[in-house]
DNA sequence: TATTGTTATACTCTATAACTATA
DNA sequence: TATAGTTATAGAGTATAACAATA
């Protein structure tokens, strides 16, 4: 009876409702989803990002990207100065700001992924993690996969 | 050291990289992954839906599904009928176009459906499908939530 | 009064293609 | 030649609020 559809089905439901909750917790800040993502990509790289490894690691496109640093830029949330080597690169950081409202926004999505993790036993939560990067890998061209360490940021 | 991130990080990944095969899939046949979704909900709803019972079973909003709806129509893929007994609504059904249409759709995602069952035992494939079910659940408000019975569409 | 759907409106994300500058 | 980023452009989904018609 399963014809295949309901896994697809059950991974839109699951990702939309995070989306919306997500959206509904952070808009209050001014920060859209997707945009928390970014500045969360940015606060845990560590070191200044180029605008491509940005754009690799949240699987999303150079172009797409830029019009996202673009309104953040504008609030003052990120910076985006000058590669020491590359002169056609540029950096993209955290401002002061953009670190503080990355820290209340951090706090703001918590009782989002408290109500996630509640749903399941810690042994369920990362067999779940575990199956999605084997469906999420299953449906990514060999190119496009995000490299689990950094020092492959460039292929 | 898991903060809770991972999980809804790796269902973010999970969901762009299917919705990314799927619009690359029914691009050549001038359908977004979105407008798949709402044929499929409309093919597999057996009677015609009002555009809020639509709207309710593709977690979506009203206003949205009006959108798309329009979008549709215009391609002659679904048709807006006046309902029975209520003069305010209005159902919706897929035309003879859309029916065919859906048929070469449903073929053209074929080996999307088949790609993530592969990556996963049957056991497995359930258990995903049954712990996204939990995640979805605990991240939807009550009031919102998704019938599983169509006698509830209404409520 | 509450509900169905429409309309107007606005914003974000998405992505392609052509372009400049640099590697 | 290939790559990093920009620009122009377009489309799609999302959602809110005000509104008309009907229940």
């Amino acid at each position: 009876m399963t014809t295949g559809h309901e896994l697809p089905m059950a991974l839109r439901a699951a990702y939309l409702a995070l989306h919306r909750r997500s959206e509904a917790a952070f808009a209050p800040l001014g920060v859209t989803a997707d945009q928390f993502v970014l500045l969360a990509t940015l606060a845990r790289g560590g070191h200044a990002l180029t605008q491509r490894q940005l754009a690799r690691r949240m699987a999303s496109d150079p172009s797409t990207v830029r019009a996202m640093l673009v309104l953040l830029e504008r609030r003052g949330l990120v910076g985006r100065d000058a590669h020491p080597t590359d002169a056609r690169a540029r950096t993209v950081v955290l401002t002061a700001a953009g670190k503080r409202a990355f820290a209340r926004l951090w706090a703001a999505g918590e009782p989002i992924r408290a109500g996630m993790l509640a749903a399941l036993t810690p042994g369920e939560a990362d067999a779940l993690v575990g199956l999605l990067a084997r469906v999420a890998g299953a449906l990514t061209p060999e190119a496009d996969r995000v490299p689990l360490t950094p020092s492959e940021d460039d292929a």
